[in-house]
DNA sequence: GAATACTTGACATAAACAGTAGGCTATTTT
DNA sequence: AAAATAGCCTACTGTTTATGTCAAGTATTC
Protein backbone atom coordinates (compact mmCIF):
# COMPACT_ATOMS: atom_id res chain seq x y z
CA UNK A 1 0.00 0.00 0.00
CA UNK A 2 1.09 3.12 -0.42
CA UNK A 3 3.44 3.32 -2.84
CA UNK A 4 5.71 6.53 -4.08
CA UNK A 5 5.69 6.61 -7.70
CA UNK A 6 9.23 6.03 -9.65
CA UNK A 7 9.14 9.94 -10.51
CA UNK A 8 9.22 10.85 -6.89
CA UNK A 9 11.69 8.60 -6.51
CA UNK A 10 14.15 10.01 -9.13
CA UNK A 11 13.53 13.14 -8.27
CA UNK A 12 14.77 12.50 -4.74
CA UNK A 13 17.80 10.48 -6.10
CA UNK A 14 18.44 13.23 -8.99
CA UNK A 15 18.21 16.22 -6.25
CA UNK A 16 20.60 14.07 -3.86
CA UNK A 17 23.33 14.02 -6.45
CA UNK A 18 22.84 17.40 -7.81
CA UNK A 19 23.41 18.48 -3.70
CA UNK A 20 26.61 16.47 -4.00
CA UNK A 21 28.46 18.77 -6.00
CA UNK A 22 27.01 21.83 -4.36
CA UNK A 23 28.02 25.13 -4.34
CA UNK A 24 30.14 25.08 -7.32
CA UNK A 25 29.87 21.88 -9.72
CA UNK A 26 26.97 21.79 -12.00
CA UNK A 27 26.03 18.19 -12.70
CA UNK A 28 24.65 17.47 -16.36
CA UNK A 29 21.78 15.27 -17.08
CA UNK A 30 23.88 12.76 -18.24
CA UNK A 31 25.99 12.50 -15.35
CA UNK A 32 22.61 12.28 -12.96
CA UNK A 33 21.41 9.85 -15.25
CA UNK A 34 24.19 7.64 -15.36
CA UNK A 35 25.12 7.53 -11.69
CA UNK A 36 21.28 7.15 -10.98
CA UNK A 37 20.35 4.43 -13.03
CA UNK A 38 17.98 6.55 -15.10
CA UNK A 39 16.83 7.49 -18.94
CA UNK A 40 17.84 10.86 -19.43
CA UNK A 41 14.55 11.47 -21.24
CA UNK A 42 12.64 11.01 -18.54
CA UNK A 43 14.45 13.07 -16.32
CA UNK A 44 14.62 15.94 -18.72
CA UNK A 45 10.98 16.12 -17.63
CA UNK A 46 11.75 15.74 -13.70
CA UNK A 47 14.18 18.03 -13.81
CA UNK A 48 12.52 20.94 -15.97
CA UNK A 49 9.50 20.81 -13.31
CA UNK A 50 11.46 20.79 -10.36
CA UNK A 51 13.90 24.10 -11.86
CA UNK A 52 10.07 25.61 -12.65
CA UNK A 53 9.59 25.37 -9.14
CA UNK A 54 12.77 27.43 -8.10
CA UNK A 55 14.70 24.17 -6.01
CA UNK A 56 17.01 23.85 -8.62
CA UNK A 57 18.75 26.02 -11.77
CA UNK A 58 19.99 25.16 -15.32
CA UNK A 59 22.98 26.73 -17.05
CA UNK A 60 23.02 25.92 -20.35
CA UNK A 61 25.88 25.38 -23.09
CA UNK A 62 29.15 23.78 -22.61
CA UNK A 63 29.94 23.01 -19.02
CA UNK A 64 26.47 23.81 -17.96
CA UNK A 65 24.22 21.50 -16.29
CA UNK A 66 22.35 22.14 -13.01
CA UNK A 67 22.87 23.50 -9.70
CA UNK A 68 20.53 23.77 -6.32
CA UNK A 69 18.61 27.00 -5.93
CA UNK A 70 19.44 26.84 -2.57
CA UNK A 71 21.54 25.15 1.04
CA UNK A 72 21.11 21.79 0.46
CA UNK A 73 19.70 22.34 4.10
CA UNK A 74 17.23 24.23 2.90
CA UNK A 75 15.50 21.89 0.75
CA UNK A 76 13.15 19.50 2.75
CA UNK A 77 12.22 16.09 0.89
CA UNK A 78 8.61 17.05 1.25
CA UNK A 79 9.23 19.85 -1.22
CA UNK A 80 10.87 17.68 -3.87
CA UNK A 81 7.68 15.41 -3.90
CA UNK A 82 5.21 18.01 -3.30
CA UNK A 83 6.32 19.55 -6.63
CA UNK A 84 6.60 16.07 -8.65
CA UNK A 85 3.30 14.53 -7.08
CA UNK A 86 1.27 17.26 -5.41
CA UNK A 87 0.62 17.28 -2.03
CA UNK A 88 -0.33 14.70 0.16
CA UNK A 89 -3.64 13.52 -0.50
CA UNK A 90 -4.51 10.18 1.07
CA UNK A 91 -8.04 10.41 -0.59
CA UNK A 92 -9.87 12.66 -2.66
CA UNK A 93 -11.71 13.30 0.52
CA UNK A 94 -8.30 15.61 1.62
CA UNK A 95 -6.98 16.67 -1.58
CA UNK A 96 -7.76 20.61 -1.53
CA UNK A 97 -8.17 20.27 -5.32
CA UNK A 98 -11.21 18.16 -4.81
CA UNK A 99 -12.82 18.65 -1.63
CA UNK A 100 -15.01 16.19 0.71
CA UNK A 101 -19.07 16.51 0.18
CA UNK A 102 -19.45 14.63 3.23
CA UNK A 103 -16.91 15.83 5.83
CA UNK A 104 -19.60 15.33 8.78
CA UNK A 105 -20.34 11.98 7.34
CA UNK A 106 -16.84 10.43 6.92
CA UNK A 107 -15.87 9.25 10.21
CA UNK A 108 -12.38 8.57 8.87
CA UNK A 109 -12.04 11.80 7.65
CA UNK A 110 -10.13 12.98 10.50
CA UNK A 111 -7.56 9.68 10.38
CA UNK A 112 -6.52 10.19 6.64
CA UNK A 113 -6.01 13.85 7.65
CA UNK A 114 -3.81 13.02 11.01
CA UNK A 115 -1.66 10.69 9.05
CA UNK A 116 -1.16 12.96 5.75
CA UNK A 117 -0.14 15.29 7.98
CA UNK A 118 2.10 12.62 10.04
CA UNK A 119 3.62 12.05 6.72
CA UNK A 120 3.71 15.69 5.70
CA UNK A 121 5.77 16.73 9.10
CA UNK A 122 8.33 13.99 8.62
CA UNK A 123 8.89 14.93 4.77
CA UNK A 124 9.32 18.51 6.01
CA UNK A 125 11.70 17.96 8.72
CA UNK A 126 14.06 15.87 6.28
CA UNK A 127 16.15 17.89 4.06
CA UNK A 128 18.83 17.18 1.64
CA UNK A 129 21.28 18.61 4.12
CA UNK A 130 20.05 15.61 6.13
CA UNK A 131 20.41 12.92 3.68
CA UNK A 132 23.90 13.74 2.27
CA UNK A 133 24.68 13.59 6.25
CA UNK A 134 23.39 10.31 6.27
CA UNK A 135 21.02 11.74 9.16
CA UNK A 136 17.93 9.86 8.71
CA UNK A 137 15.70 7.57 10.92
CA UNK A 138 17.59 8.63 13.73
CA UNK A 139 14.66 7.97 15.73
CA UNK A 140 13.21 4.65 14.69
CA UNK A 141 9.90 5.05 16.77
CA UNK A 142 7.51 8.09 17.23
CA UNK A 143 5.25 8.08 19.99
CA UNK A 144 1.88 7.50 18.99
CA UNK A 145 -0.28 9.44 17.08
CA UNK A 146 -3.80 8.96 19.26
CA UNK A 147 -4.86 10.76 22.10
CA UNK A 148 -5.56 8.14 24.18
CA UNK A 149 -7.55 8.38 27.13
CA UNK A 150 -6.90 11.47 29.57
CA UNK A 151 -4.70 9.53 31.83
CA UNK A 152 -2.06 8.92 29.62
CA UNK A 153 -0.18 11.52 29.47
CA UNK A 154 2.88 11.82 26.76
CA UNK A 155 6.91 11.16 28.51
CA UNK A 156 7.85 13.06 25.79
CA UNK B 1 0.92 12.27 -3.71
CA UNK B 2 1.02 8.82 -2.01
CA UNK B 3 -2.68 8.62 -2.31
CA UNK B 4 -4.86 5.38 -0.51
CA UNK B 5 -6.64 3.56 -3.05
CA UNK B 6 -10.60 3.28 -2.89
CA UNK B 7 -10.34 -0.45 -1.72
CA UNK B 8 -8.80 0.41 1.58
CA UNK B 9 -10.65 3.46 2.32
CA UNK B 10 -13.62 0.99 2.00
CA UNK B 11 -12.96 -0.98 3.63
CA UNK B 12 -11.98 0.88 6.42
CA UNK B 13 -14.74 2.94 6.76
CA UNK B 14 -16.87 -0.54 6.02
CA UNK B 15 -15.46 -1.80 9.22
CA UNK B 16 -15.86 1.29 11.67
CA UNK B 17 -19.95 0.57 10.73
CA UNK B 18 -19.25 -3.43 11.61
CA UNK B 19 -17.76 -2.30 14.79
CA UNK B 20 -20.69 0.09 15.80
CA UNK B 21 -23.07 -2.89 15.98
CA UNK B 22 -20.42 -4.75 17.86
CA UNK B 23 -20.84 -7.32 19.55
CA UNK B 24 -24.08 -8.38 18.94
CA UNK B 25 -25.55 -7.07 15.83
CA UNK B 26 -24.77 -8.49 12.46
CA UNK B 27 -24.81 -6.37 9.43
CA UNK B 28 -26.02 -7.06 6.58
CA UNK B 29 -23.76 -6.61 3.13
CA UNK B 30 -26.59 -4.14 2.07
CA UNK B 31 -26.91 -2.33 5.26
CA UNK B 32 -22.97 -1.36 4.92
CA UNK B 33 -22.90 -0.59 1.23
CA UNK B 34 -26.31 1.72 1.70
CA UNK B 35 -24.53 3.57 4.95
CA UNK B 36 -21.01 4.36 3.42
CA UNK B 37 -22.17 4.92 -0.41
CA UNK B 38 -20.38 1.87 -1.74
CA UNK B 39 -21.57 -1.31 -4.42
CA UNK B 40 -22.77 -4.29 -2.68
CA UNK B 41 -20.70 -6.25 -5.27
CA UNK B 42 -17.13 -4.38 -4.59
CA UNK B 43 -18.05 -4.75 -1.09
CA UNK B 44 -18.36 -8.75 -1.43
CA UNK B 45 -15.55 -8.73 -2.40
CA UNK B 46 -13.52 -6.45 0.29
CA UNK B 47 -15.52 -8.23 3.22
CA UNK B 48 -14.44 -11.43 1.55
CA UNK B 49 -10.54 -10.87 2.22
CA UNK B 50 -11.23 -9.55 5.86
CA UNK B 51 -12.97 -12.52 6.37
CA UNK B 52 -10.40 -14.70 5.09
CA UNK B 53 -7.84 -12.85 6.97
CA UNK B 54 -9.36 -13.26 10.42
CA UNK B 55 -10.58 -9.94 11.18
CA UNK B 56 -14.76 -10.45 11.03
CA UNK B 57 -16.94 -13.30 10.62
CA UNK B 58 -19.62 -13.97 8.62
CA UNK B 59 -23.32 -15.63 9.47
CA UNK B 60 -24.88 -16.78 6.19
CA UNK B 61 -29.13 -17.20 5.90
CA UNK B 62 -31.91 -14.74 7.06
CA UNK B 63 -30.49 -12.37 9.80
CA UNK B 64 -27.25 -12.90 8.95
CA UNK B 65 -24.33 -10.78 7.83
CA UNK B 66 -20.60 -9.55 9.65
CA UNK B 67 -19.59 -9.59 12.95
CA UNK B 68 -15.76 -8.14 14.04
CA UNK B 69 -13.93 -11.32 14.78
CA UNK B 70 -12.68 -9.38 17.95
CA UNK B 71 -12.73 -6.41 19.84
CA UNK B 72 -13.04 -3.06 18.23
CA UNK B 73 -9.94 -2.46 19.96
CA UNK B 74 -7.95 -5.30 19.15
CA UNK B 75 -7.84 -4.16 15.50
CA UNK B 76 -5.87 -1.47 14.47
CA UNK B 77 -6.24 0.32 11.06
CA UNK B 78 -2.87 -1.06 9.76
CA UNK B 79 -4.61 -4.85 10.23
CA UNK B 80 -7.47 -3.65 7.59
CA UNK B 81 -5.09 -1.88 5.41
CA UNK B 82 -2.25 -5.13 5.55
CA UNK B 83 -5.05 -7.32 3.86
CA UNK B 84 -6.56 -5.15 1.81
CA UNK B 85 -3.51 -3.56 0.06
CA UNK B 86 -0.82 -5.47 1.20
CA UNK B 87 2.36 -4.06 3.20
CA UNK B 88 3.16 -0.51 3.27
CA UNK B 89 6.02 -0.55 0.51
CA UNK B 90 6.70 3.13 -0.57
CA UNK B 91 9.03 1.52 -3.32
CA UNK B 92 9.75 -1.64 -4.34
CA UNK B 93 13.67 -1.04 -2.90
CA UNK B 94 11.21 -1.59 0.68
CA UNK B 95 8.96 -4.36 -0.64
CA UNK B 96 9.78 -7.78 1.63
CA UNK B 97 8.09 -9.05 -1.66
CA UNK B 98 10.95 -7.67 -4.06
CA UNK B 99 13.53 -6.60 -2.20
CA UNK B 100 16.86 -4.14 -2.67
CA UNK B 101 19.42 -4.84 -5.67
CA UNK B 102 21.48 -1.62 -4.61
CA UNK B 103 20.96 -1.39 -1.00
CA UNK B 104 24.46 -0.13 -0.07
CA UNK B 105 24.82 2.76 -3.60
CA UNK B 106 20.59 3.47 -2.54
CA UNK B 107 20.99 6.57 -0.59
CA UNK B 108 17.12 6.87 -0.30
CA UNK B 109 16.72 3.85 1.21
CA UNK B 110 16.59 4.70 4.94
CA UNK B 111 14.88 7.52 3.89
CA UNK B 112 11.83 5.14 3.07
CA UNK B 113 12.57 2.87 5.32
CA UNK B 114 12.52 5.33 8.15
CA UNK B 115 9.13 7.02 6.44
CA UNK B 116 7.55 3.40 5.71
CA UNK B 117 8.12 2.65 9.99
CA UNK B 118 6.64 5.95 10.90
CA UNK B 119 3.55 5.44 8.85
CA UNK B 120 3.00 1.87 9.66
CA UNK B 121 3.34 2.97 13.74
CA UNK B 122 0.92 5.39 12.82
CA UNK B 123 -1.49 3.03 11.49
CA UNK B 124 -1.11 0.60 14.24
CA UNK B 125 -1.24 2.98 17.02
CA UNK B 126 -4.72 3.56 15.82
CA UNK B 127 -7.94 0.89 16.34
CA UNK B 128 -10.99 0.88 15.02
CA UNK B 129 -12.40 1.51 19.21
CA UNK B 130 -10.16 5.00 18.89
CA UNK B 131 -12.06 5.66 15.79
CA UNK B 132 -15.28 4.70 17.18
CA UNK B 133 -14.52 7.18 20.57
CA UNK B 134 -13.82 9.76 18.09
CA UNK B 135 -9.66 9.29 19.15
CA UNK B 136 -8.21 10.40 16.33
CA UNK B 137 -5.03 13.28 15.11
CA UNK B 138 -4.68 13.81 18.70
CA UNK B 139 -1.61 15.23 18.80
CA UNK B 140 -1.45 17.52 15.32
CA UNK B 141 2.64 17.46 15.05
CA UNK B 142 4.83 14.83 16.55
CA UNK B 143 8.61 15.88 16.67
CA UNK B 144 11.13 15.13 13.59
CA UNK B 145 12.09 12.25 13.34
CA UNK B 146 15.99 13.19 12.09
CA UNK B 147 18.50 13.82 14.37
CA UNK B 148 19.79 16.93 13.36
CA UNK B 149 23.35 17.78 13.44
CA UNK B 150 24.54 18.95 17.19
CA UNK B 151 25.61 23.04 15.85
CA UNK B 152 21.65 23.30 15.13
CA UNK B 153 19.74 23.02 17.82
CA UNK B 154 15.91 22.62 17.16
CA UNK B 155 14.19 25.83 18.74
CA UNK B 156 10.75 23.65 18.63
C1' DG C 1 29.17 28.42 -36.23
C1' DA C 2 29.63 24.13 -34.20
C1' DA C 3 29.16 21.70 -30.15
C1' DT C 4 26.96 21.20 -25.97
C1' DA C 5 23.07 21.15 -23.18
C1' DC C 6 18.56 22.35 -21.80
C1' DT C 7 13.18 22.73 -23.35
C1' DT C 8 8.91 21.32 -24.86
C1' DG C 9 5.06 18.65 -26.21
C1' DA C 10 3.10 14.70 -28.33
C1' DC C 11 2.64 9.99 -28.11
C1' DA C 12 2.93 4.68 -26.69
C1' DT C 13 2.49 1.00 -23.61
C1' DA C 14 1.53 -1.52 -19.59
C1' DA C 15 -0.13 -2.13 -15.11
C1' DA C 16 -3.24 -1.14 -11.53
C1' DC C 17 -7.66 0.37 -10.07
C1' DA C 18 -12.50 0.24 -9.66
C1' DG C 19 -16.26 -1.88 -10.39
C1' DT C 20 -19.83 -5.30 -12.81
C1' DA C 21 -21.97 -9.59 -13.74
C1' DG C 22 -23.63 -13.94 -12.94
C1' DG C 23 -23.98 -18.13 -10.81
C1' DC C 24 -23.41 -20.82 -6.50
C1' DT C 25 -23.92 -22.36 -1.53
C1' DA C 26 -25.66 -22.16 3.13
C1' DT C 27 -29.32 -21.16 6.54
C1' DT C 28 -33.70 -20.01 8.17
C1' DT C 29 -38.61 -19.52 7.83
C1' DT C 30 -43.06 -21.00 6.41
C1' DA D 1 -39.96 -29.29 1.15
C1' DA D 2 -39.95 -24.90 -0.89
C1' DA D 3 -39.07 -20.24 -0.77
C1' DA D 4 -36.68 -16.48 0.82
C1' DT D 5 -32.64 -14.50 2.66
C1' DA D 6 -27.94 -13.81 2.87
C1' DG D 7 -23.26 -14.69 1.99
C1' DC D 8 -19.48 -16.80 -1.50
C1' DC D 9 -16.68 -16.98 -5.60
C1' DT D 10 -14.60 -16.11 -10.08
C1' DA D 11 -14.11 -14.00 -14.29
C1' DC D 12 -14.35 -10.08 -17.06
C1' DT D 13 -13.98 -5.19 -18.50
C1' DG D 14 -13.51 -0.25 -18.99
C1' DT D 15 -10.69 3.64 -17.27
C1' DT D 16 -7.06 5.87 -15.40
C1' DT D 17 -2.39 6.50 -14.08
C1' DA D 18 2.36 5.55 -14.31
C1' DT D 19 6.30 5.30 -16.92
C1' DG D 20 8.63 6.27 -20.28
C1' DT D 21 10.16 7.35 -25.45
C1' DC D 22 10.75 10.37 -29.42
C1' DA D 23 11.50 14.27 -32.19
C1' DA D 24 12.28 18.81 -32.97
C1' DG D 25 13.57 23.13 -31.03
C1' DT D 26 16.14 26.92 -28.34
C1' DA D 27 19.89 28.96 -25.71
C1' DT D 28 24.92 29.39 -24.60
C1' DT D 29 29.68 28.89 -24.86
C1' DC D 30 34.13 28.09 -27.15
Amino acid sequence: MLRLSTKGQYGVRAMFEIARGYPDRPLTIREIAERQDVSVAYLEQILGQLRRAGLIRSIRGPGGGYLLAKKPGDIPIAAVLGVLEGPVALTSCIDPREGCVRVEHCVTHLLWKALGDQIEGFLSSITLGNLLAGDVGGVPQVKTAVKRTKKDHATQ
